[in-house]
DNA sequence: ATAGACCTTGTACCAGGGTATATGGTCAAG
DNA sequence: CTTGACCATATACCCTGGTACAAGGTCTAT
């Protein structure tokens, strides 16, 4: 049932020494160790690994991955701290995803400006791109 | 007319040493100079540095927005190139779009939780995000 | 008991994306 | 005609997120 470093590194695909670099970040409890001294990983490890790089190929840094992580449901207490903390991550996720429409649809005039083959010849994706200007942030 | 590398910095609201690098980068065009050698910009130099920064904010790297900046309506022949790599870019941001919309969901569902005080006493992150497990890349 | 594949720590290096600093030329105002 | 605010190049440094390498311990199979 424990896993070694390497298993969990083949699991998830990525280097050992990244998941050794994560525990020194913070992003990974410092597992159990065998009497020889090595790590000792449950299943959830992988998982773990999983999350973190589909949250960084979404753009969140390593420090808001910590975070991200750190949200969990317990008891009572802190119960209305991680909810606060939830909501202004759903508020991050949220206007994140309202500029990646925008670029979107930016693109999509870029492209039917393309098929519709305007020879407006001098015609840059910056001029398209002007109203990117003035986003809100 | 013609604005220097620090009116063009302070306009975008960037270092001038940034200016300098995305030159070098073959992100930005060579400009014009003064007898002097003072580089003289086009306002469009401003359009195209927030252009720059808000790309980057959005998750692409500077070798991805130097394509997106290369996408331009030119006379017909490179016309389909450019609409073909414009919907590529588009897919890939859609997926973006779609990924961090499940995200959301996950964190309003341990939102939801944790306002019902369905204290799922032992429940990280990880179990909510289950299905991030089987993302389609 | 020895090879080979694994693990340990420590240190060093890399790429991406800048930013700072040193040294010197330019220009407008007083 | 000098001073201060700009510009130029060149070089060095910084942070993030890793990755590699060295020197050595462990474990399994033969």
């Amino acid at each position: 049932m424990a896993l070694t470093i390497g298993q969990v590194a083949n699991a998830a695909d990525v280097n050992i020494q990244t998941i050794r670099y994560y525990e020194r970040r913070g992003l990974f409890p410092t597992p159990r160790r065998t009497p020889a001294g090595y790590r000792q990983y449950a299943d959830e490890a992988v998982a773990r690994l999983r999350f973190i790089k589909h949250a960084q190929e979404l753009g969140f840094s390593l420090q808001e991955v910590q975070e991200l992580l750190a949200l969990r449901v317990r008891h009572g207490a802190a119960c209305d701290v991680v909810e606060r903390k939830t909501r202004q991550k759903i508020e991050v996720v949220q206007q994140r995803i309202r500029d990646l429409q925008r670029m979107k649809r930016t693109l999509e005039r870029l492209a039917a400006a393309c098929t519709a083959r305007r020879p407006t010849d001098d015609c840059p994706i910056l001029e398209v791109l002007e109203d990117h200007d003035h986003i809100s942030h």
